[in-house]
DNA sequence: CAGAAACTAGGACATCTGTCCTAGTTCATG
DNA sequence: CATGAACTAGGACAGATGTCCTAGTTTCTG
């Protein structure tokens, strides 16, 4: 997972310093939310972590959905910039395009805070309208990404293949997480898993050409 | 996700009576938890859920993580149920007996119940040691069942080449949850994602099998 | 059928939570 | 340099939560 940029404003210093002090804040919610879960996400927590007061907290964000809203947008952004490189980079060989790509999810899958970030997002989802809204805008972008590296490997597949397999290697790939993140019982294996997904997906997408 | 089931009792007409109050409560408790997630999970909802007092529900279940342990326990105990009728049912041909075993698993992840239960487990995993423990158990014994069909089809596998496709396998299968799961936003898709896994997964273990 | 063990309800309690409010302080800006 | 908008702290509040306790009721068992 990216770290967290300040976002650039242009309406003066104060302006400048509220940035400053809500990116701090956003920071603080990401951390706790990774460190105790959803569960542990308060505002009190939120404020310690940042060594401000609670009212100060409420003064920037008067409701916690606000805080969380904004931090969902700011990790989206994160991810969408990353995404963007991925598209922007078309390579001579769009097969080496495609493994790099997956060994960059899989790299990000194993860090601590997406391992922990995202499982608490999915669960999220099933009960918070905004959360269900960043997952489905995250993984619309990331398989828009993978559809267009597919796209330039096999250009003759219709784009309705294309999407199902864009799907299939997002699933495969996000499915990782509980089992090879950060600290789980079979992240020695990372590697060889991620490995194997590699290879995989390129006879997957063969065998789809082949077909087609 | 199955229905729970009452526990054989021998212990005369009281603890009968004591195993049908728990399973109520047990129920209740996992009703509320995908209701309304771990966040919702309360004494007192689960104890309106199953209209007794929260007196009642503290009696047979003193902490709030006694009532979590027995819920893991039991919805494991339900799938391992299921996963050793996976095993037992050696097909004359196991690639179809390997198929099936993905569509089952695809068929649960389509219901409400696993859509939501699942994703939650997996947040609460990363802080809560008893749902990480819960988690182990249940993919070790999923991964159990993929890999014992896996050796069936190409029995010159190495036991540990079959342990990273079955991982494979795993993962592939439950990512999709967020994507296609009940109510999510390709739900639609879900045969077609199925199909896909189904057709991939054969192959990509007679690639395996052909390296060897 | 008597007695004890198990069951059940309802409330009490301290703690935590989101939210709100008031009162001071700071400092960019006109 | 005055001034007001923006900032900051701390506390207050009602409601919720896990846990505990006491006092009755039920019903199996000897």
């Amino acid at each position: 997972m990216r770290e967290l940029k300040a976002r650039p404003v242009s309406n003066g210093k104060r302006a400048e310093i509220k940035e400053q002090r809500v990116l701090a804040i956003v920071k603080a919610a990401r951390d706790v939310l990774i460190r105790d879960g959803y569960r542990g996400l308060t505002m009190r927590a939120v404020a310690e972590n940042c060594e401000i007061s609670v009212g100060h907290v409420t003064y920037h964000f008067p409701r916690k959905l606000d805080l969380l809203e904004e931090l969902f947008e700011r990790v989206f952004d994160e991810y969408l910039v990353e995404f963007d490189r991925i598209r922007a980079k078309a390579r001579d060989d769009s097969r080496v395009e495609l493994e790099e790509t997956i060994r960059f999810v899989f790299s990000d899958l194993g860090t601590r805070e997406t391992t922990v970030f995202f499982p608490e997002i999915w669960a999220l989802a099933n009960h918070e309208p905004a959360a269900a809204r960043f997952v489905e805008r995250i993984y619309v972008s990331e398989r828009r990404a993978f559809a267009e590296i597919i796209g330039r490997i096999h250009p003759h597949l219709s784009a309705d293949k294309i999407k199902i397999l864009a799907l299939y290697l997002s699933a495969t790939v996000e499915g990782h997480t509980m089992f090879v993140g950060h600290r789980k019982s079979l992240a020695r294996r990372r590697n060889e898993a991620e490995d194997l997904v590699v290879a995989s997906m390129l006879d997957v997408l063969d065998r789809a050409a082949a077909e087609a």
